[in-house]
DNA sequence: ATTGACAAATGACAGCGTGTCACATATAAT
DNA sequence: ATTATATGTGACACGCTGTCATTTGTCAAT
């Protein structure tokens, strides 16, 4: 977290910074931006950084806070929305991150973001960030509809949400690489119902 | 690749760069891994090094070389094997990553690399090394029994070997850092039915 | 055995980004 | 006006990088 003098900082000096950080993680990695870079285009001496945050990772982890918090809640509304129906959740929660979560500049910033992401990673935002984890999709496990699911018990729920994260981070890159919005939109609703009703052709 | 001068290198000296080299591997990720430690351990001169190899990124492709030839041979042979049954080539594939394709003492260097896979990447074995890339799943299209598939065409296969491969990786990752290499294999192979199958309880 | 030409090894060096710290400056409290 | 406290600053030492002029090793020709 960034230290209680940074929020005493006058509004348009913070966002300075704020989107000169963005600004630096958009054009390199996590491990290639470079606080130099940050404090030069804000303007900022090297030592108020330091005043500010803790790190480089401390103020990735800051940006993205309040972007987890909302995909959090987005998660939540989503399941609610739809019933508990797993699948229609997912697609709530992948137009979400697609198409709301974000402002238009900030959409880059965010296509780097999720191209760090390691395929290890459970959850969709944890880059190499420890602290703050949000909550896990496991925990929802009794709001979702299990009624018409091959699900016995949390372990099979825990199986079926690893593979519909895996494919939904996987589509939601895509939709940030390939031309098309509507071609990735239309994969990922076909790998679900791969995932759904099965790839082997029924007798 | 390696320079000629390394390759002409006594024996033992060059496997001692090599044994170094995977020993920081192993210690650190990618990025902070540094040639000073391995020149350092490996009782080699700074400038040496760069005589042998361009980068940190061309040793480390070179270390996984040979096993990205292996496996992909293991791809090709799995698909063979089982006459196109692209499920049971996938599992065949599992079990010779998790238990053939590396030496115990590799063990390690290679949950470190399997951890630093990135979601974007379509591959196995891309990490950030852009050169050599091994053939992608999806040229053995025309080995896969595609008859009892809800597979029409390309694209759609393509559809099917991400999500395939996506459930892979994170598979083998478990493998790795899970206790149990028993329940790791059940849970990867449980999953593969639910794709086969679907998720959805049949009428 | 000596020479010379080429291959290989070496480590000092400049460059660059890091995190810190002693000092400067602003703001508030008495 | 004076003191206390909070904030800002950039010079600095440090650690790692990639380079390059120089040294050392090898071996064929004489």
């Amino acid at each position: 977290m960034p230290s209680e003098t940074f929020f005493k900082l006058p509004q348009d000096k913070r966002e300075k910074i704020l989107t000169c950080a963005k600004q630096e993680f958009t054009r390199a990695t996590l491990q290639e931006a470079s606080i130099k870079n940050i404090v030069e285009t804000a303007g900022i001496a090297r030592g108020s950084f330091y005043q500010y945050f803790d790190s480089k990772e401390d103020l990735l982890q800051y940006l993205l806070e309040e972007h987890i918090e909302k995909i959090n809640n987005s998660i939540e509304r989503s399941i609610k929305k739809t019933n508990g129906d797993i699948f229609e959740a997912f697609i709530c929660i992948y137009d979400y991150m697609v198409n709301e979560c974000m402002n238009k500049n900030e959409v880059q910033f965010f296509k780097k973001i999720f191209e760090e992401i390691k395929t290890a990673e459970d959850d969709f935002f944890v880059i190499d960030l420890k602290k703050h984890k949000p909550k896990t999709m496991e925990e929802y496990y009794d709001l979702i509809d299990k009624s018409n699911l091959k699900i016995e018990g949390k372990e099979d729920f825990k199986l079926l949400i690893r593979i519909l994260q895996a494919v939904t981070k996987k589509a939601i890159v895509s939709n940030f690489k390939y031309k098309s919005k509507k071609q990735a939109k239309l994969d990922y609703l076909k790998q679900l119902d791969y995932i759904k009703y099965g790839i082997i052709k029924p007798k």
